[in-house]
DNA sequence: TCTGGGGTCCTAGGACCC
DNA sequence: TCTGGGGTCCTAGGACCC
């Protein structure tokens, strides 16, 4: 069973995309193998590519591969201003745009027939208009489901235009290897592997209570409706993102508790800032760390109250640090980060109904209850209201009326 | 090849509540 | 007083993605 109807959604995903802004902004580093990045590949050309350059590869291996490459440093501001660029001509293709990442989205151009043409040739004229609008490369993948759109474009890459037919979705996706699944990395390539399984046709024909004892109920369901074409996530627009977090790596050798606290002021000055500026606050701190030996290690604390505050955050992080202080000492730290999440939730106190209780025994006073829990989340706007608990009086709210 | 800086989602256990 | 069932929230870790 594949999903079937027109293919109206397309994948759209920059090539090689710091790499091509810095061969956009230098005629003299266009042909020629580039990396950008400096200990680590943030990212390389086509032709750096062709030797065997990847991203996130060290630095060291990257060079003894391709020599003669030209190695730049990130220009962070020329790839997010290009990137606004790249999404002005999407937002004036279609109204439903979902951002991924800084250099790939996904626009469902459904309803756009009459208007604008037939999908194929909708991604032909979004290429060419970034192409001349931008200045950068861009492949296109057509297809009916999120998922098939992104592997269309994978093998469609670089510069490429690929629709996938209706009727023609196994076809394409059976012979391809697993890796290309959408949430196959490293740890679950090997254990398929493992078990016989390298193409997304071996996958589907193992079955999905297989796939869920091997994998896990959510991951083995998930895999296994993707290898049958099946996708039902639509193409969301106006999606807000859910943390803000900033890292960074330390080095080797030992670090001071006051170079420690010192880097953590300034990811937390880093984090609010642009909490502040994006006009969000939140709850959940997050202190990341990573050791020398290559584990990493989370610490959370949830605040009663949202918060865009360097102090606020800066606290939670302080005493987080200060309960991690045996770790760090036991394994050595190589990596700080501080991420705020739980973005929005604002919180507050809480006030219990006296008749929450009773709610269990009556079917009609639960699902009374249910409903006004409903209005009030609706009505304030709250992420999340408990039954048997509302947001209380003293945030100047309203009890719901509740039906007798 | 020892490794950057952003993110997302899922799982599992414990505290706590009715 | 004890036990059970149903549920939420928080914390931590893991896998994965670009």
């Amino acid at each position: 069973m594949f999903v079937s109807g027109e293919p109206t959604i397309l994948h759209a995903d920059l090539d090689a995309f710091y790499a091509s802004v810095e061969q956009r902004d230098d005629p003299a580093l266009r042909g020629r193998p580039v990396i950008v990045g400096g200990g680590v590949v943030l990212a390389c050309s086509y032709e750096a590519k062709a030797r065997g350059v990847r991203t996130a590869m060290g630095g060291r291996m990257a060079r003894a591969l391709c020599p003669d490459a030209v190695v730049v440093p990130p220009r962070m501001e020329a790839y997010s201003g290009a990137s606004r660029a790249v999404f002005a001509v999407f937002d004036s293709v279609t109204p439903l745009v979902e951002p991924i990442s800084i250099d790939e989205a996904f626009l469902d151009v459904s309803g756009l027939r009459r208007l604008a043409g037939p999908p194929a040739e909708i991604a032909a004229r979004l290429r060419r208009e970034v192409a001349a609008d931008v200045g950068l490369p861009i492949t296109v993948g057509v297809a009916n489901t999120k998922f098939l759109a992104k592997v269309a474009s994978r093998v469609a890459k670089p510069d490429g235009l690929l629709v996938v037919e209706p009727g023609g979705e196994l076809a394409f996706l059976h012979p391809l290897p697993v890796e290309v699944l959408w949430g196959v990395g490293e740890v679950t390539s090997r254990k398929l592997r493992g078990h016989g399984v390298t193409t997304v046709g071996d996958l589907a024909a193992i079955g999905a209570p297989t796939l869920e004892s091997l994998l896990g109920r959510a991951a083995g369901r998930h895999l296994d409706a993707l290898a049958h074409g099946r996708d039902p996530r639509r193409v969301q627009g106006g999606r807000r993102r859910r943390s803000v977090g900033a890292q960074r790596a330390l080095g080797r050798g030992p670090v001071s508790p006051e170079r420690t606290d010192a880097v953590l002021m300034g990811l937390v000055d880093r984090v609010t800032r642009r909490m502040r500026r994006a006009g969000r606050t939140g709850r959940t701190v997050t202190l990341r760390l990573r050791f020398a030996d290559f584990t990493r290690a989370t610490r959370s604390h949830t605040l009663t109250v949202a918060t865009a505050e360097h102090d606020a955050v800066l606290g939670a992080v302080r005493l987080l640090a200060e309960a991690a202080a045996p770790l760090i000492a036991e394994r050595g730290l190589t990596m700080l980060g501080v991420a705020v999440g739980n973005l929005d939730d604002t919180g507050g106190a809480q006030l219990e109904l006296p008749f929450a209780g009773e709610a269990h025994h009556s079917p009609a006073l639960g699902a009374a209850l249910d409903l006004a829990v409903d209005d009030v989340r609706e009505r304030y706007g709250l992420s999340a209201v408990t039954r048997g608990t509302l947001l209380g009086r003293d945030q100047g709210l309203e009890m719901p009326m509740l039906p007798d």
